[in-house]
DNA sequence: GTCTATAATTGGATAGAC
DNA sequence: GTCTATCCAATTATAGAC
């Protein structure tokens, strides 16, 4: 049996508890309250950094509270005081995950010429791929669990987002823009070949030798798979 | 500090530890003994594939050996005789896994067309992945991890045969039967766009309400990964 | 081979001083 | 806010009877 506990219950304030339950002191100068505004929140975002390298790696349960707290250079306790419990660390990390995995598909409308539009969408995705892997491996993991976390959030935003962008897929099509293939599994192909990169990265790097880090090698993967793609769908 | 253990020394018998120390009782009949071996053998296997079904979701550490002996219906006890300890059954479980991993790619060779070969290698990936999507789902769990039980396997084989398919590949685009696409990235995206179907299926399912389970949904993700990658890569 | 304890350890979480 | 000292639950793994 899980245990969900306070899942759902997750608060998405930004502040550690202990600010919110006591009255902000009414007698610091500005500066100083600032600086220390500053000061937590930085250790806030140090210790989920930390946590999202690990996570990320070796999930959820392959991580203990002790490893987050050293990377991030705080007490265990000290990280105790910031977030309630594992499972409250490990939803703040994924919250942010999704904004940052969602945003490069926001940008495709109509308007746009779709070979335009779909190679900029490979080139930004590989862009995430490289420079921030480990979201990327996070989330998959998080799929392969089933998504316990994200079920709703994939049900809501995701598919509106999805459904919204296959609109555009097939409005290229029917303008003959494009060879008429299902919007969804095009999608599915481009996020699966651009993810590849960052959660196989090994595998990528056991083969080839190189990793996306390789400007050249970087180039060409953009390169290959928008070739790819582009001719893939490309009106005959 | 991950611990290692006898995770090097990882025995590749097929027979439990008390079978390979004990001599084998000289007074039984052939047909008790056979039937007494396939009973041993049937309930490794047993255990092997609740491990399978549950490491693939949870990960090693997401999973207890008390929830695999349920699932193996064994007692927790009578599992640790057949497996010294976890990380014994993990590694036991990984090994089957790469050899049915790996099978599909087998099957090209230069004399056939490559839409042919491609074709059905596209097929035959999404096959497993419907089939056994558990495998998938573990292979890239390790991955994600970086593969630290399968680094050494990846650095010999998959990597010799990576290059000798690699070679078949130039071979057909220096025939003119295929544009001209790094061989390398070509078999990247082949694996990502039908794994994904597996490994992501939560997530396809959200957003399709199908699975590949789904006869017709199969055939029509079987023809759009196969349009878009073989159109893809066609000689102009 | 299989079972019933039980030892041994890890790791999450709390209490309370400062 | 941060620390030290504990508590407590969950598991892994072993011992030893049958």
């Amino acid at each position: 049996m899980p245990k969900t506990k306070a899942l759902a219950a997750a608060s998405s304030n930004t502040e550690p508890p202990a600010a919110r339950k006591r009255a902000k002191p009414a007698v610091r100068s500005p500066s100083s309250v600032s600086r220390r505004l500053r000061q937590i929140e930085d250790k806030r975002s140090a210790i989920l950094g930390a946590a999202l390298g690990l996570f990320s790696r070796f999930g959820l349960h392959g991580t203990s509270i002790d490893q987050v707290a050293a990377r991030a250079d705080v007490s265990k306790s000290n990280l105790l005081y910031y977030f309630a419990n594992k499972e409250e660390l490990y939803v703040n990390v994924l919250r942010d995950l999704l904004a940052l995995w969602l945003e490069p598909l926001r940008g495709f409308s109509a308007e746009q010429d779709p070979a335009e539009a779909i190679g900029g969408y490979i080139r930004r995705k590989l862009v995430v791929s490289r420079d921030r892997p480990d979201a990327s491996r996070l989330f998959c993991l998080e799929m392969i669990q089933g998504a316990p976390l994200l079920r709703d959030e994939l049900d809501r935003e995701l598919r509106a987002l999805v459904e919204k962008k296959s609109e555009v897929i097939r409005a290229w099509i029917e303008a003959g823009k494009l060879a008429p293939v299902d919007a969804h599994h095009l999608i599915f192909a481009l996020w699966a070949v651009t993810q590849h990169y960052a959660d196989f990265a090994v595998q990528v790097q056991a083969l080839t030798g190189r990793t996306l880090e390789d400007a050249a090698f970087f180039e060409q993967t953009v390169e290959n798979v928008q070739r790819i793609v582009l001719q893939g769908i490309a009106p005959r």
